[in-house]
DNA sequence: CGCAAACTCCGATGGAGAACCGGGATATAC
DNA sequence: GTATATCCCGGTTCTCCATCGGAGTTTGCG
């Protein structure tokens, strides 16, 4: 439903990463808001929850950057959206005080549908979107010539 | 992933208007609030949306209130939410003037876990669910006694 | 060693929407 | 005509999103 543009962004900083995975030199904020087109000082808040998720890894100082912490094609878009999003407690708070059955009944349709939700997202990993990506690239340089 | 509240709300004041379906007469904002314990002038509000969309109707003046607009079992749950959270223009707007090869995949990736979940919610109908709560009323019951 | 480049932490801002409350106008049954 | 209900207008509080800015800290390099 929501693309919440917070996961766009951090899904988006990723697959810049990707793209400078095989060089093991680490990646600036900079240089991924150049490319993605993201404000860099909100890229920064993403990139530190990332981080604290242990999904990238960083490099302080002169020289420093970002890196993926794991190969990309073991980082599921799943993960991403799970740690951007803060999902721990939704699950223990499903069920407060006042649970009719009717508002049980519905919050299971809900889980149904979050759960088909999420099995698009578990599918997909970063490797996967890199080659999607570069797939229709080479398909606009067709139309192109 | 979010339940909204405001879609539950929804959902169950339309359950209590499928449990005075049989019944002819309308069933008042008071009664849907003390049943499903929602704040009474808040579900007015989603009640007026709900009737704009065409998914209720009232009757004005004393003895009036709302009344289901179509059968139970041919009023999914999507439309319900499609008509409580206004979609309309996300299809629209979800290709906007930077759109890089990138965000094109992003985007496509949400779209197909967006209609995994839609298939969910279009799939029951206020009727199942009411059977539902009850079949789960009846459970309960049993372990009652 | 010292400086500058880079990340890190903390806080502030404006805007949007969610959730809620109240008052007055209007329509209808009795 | 009055009691009873919806209808419509507005306002408030709160949270979160998206964004920006500054001060502090770590590190590479000359």
């Amino acid at each position: 439903m929501e693309l919440s543009c917070k996961c766009e962004y951090a899904v988006l900083a990723l697959l810049t990463l990707v793209d400078h995975y095989h060089q093991g030199d680490p990646v600036q904020i900079r240089q991924i808001s150049a490319q993605q087109n993201i404000p860099d000082r909100y890229l920064e808040q993403l990139l530190a929850t990332l981080r604290r998720s242990g999904l990238v890894c960083s490099q302080r100082g002169a020289r420093g950057g970002y890196l993926l912490a794991r190969e990309p094609w073991k980082i599921t878009v799943l993960e991403i959206i799970n740690c951007i999003e803060g999902r721990e407690i939704q699950t223990i708070k499903a069920l407060p005080a006042t649970l009719t059955v009717a508002k049980a009944v519905v919050h299971e349709v809900w889980q149904e549908a979050d759960q088909a939700a999420n099995s698009i997202f578990c599918h997909y990993t970063l490797q996967d979107l890199c080659d999607r990506t570069a797939a229709k690239q080479q398909i606009d340089l067709m139309y192109y010539i």
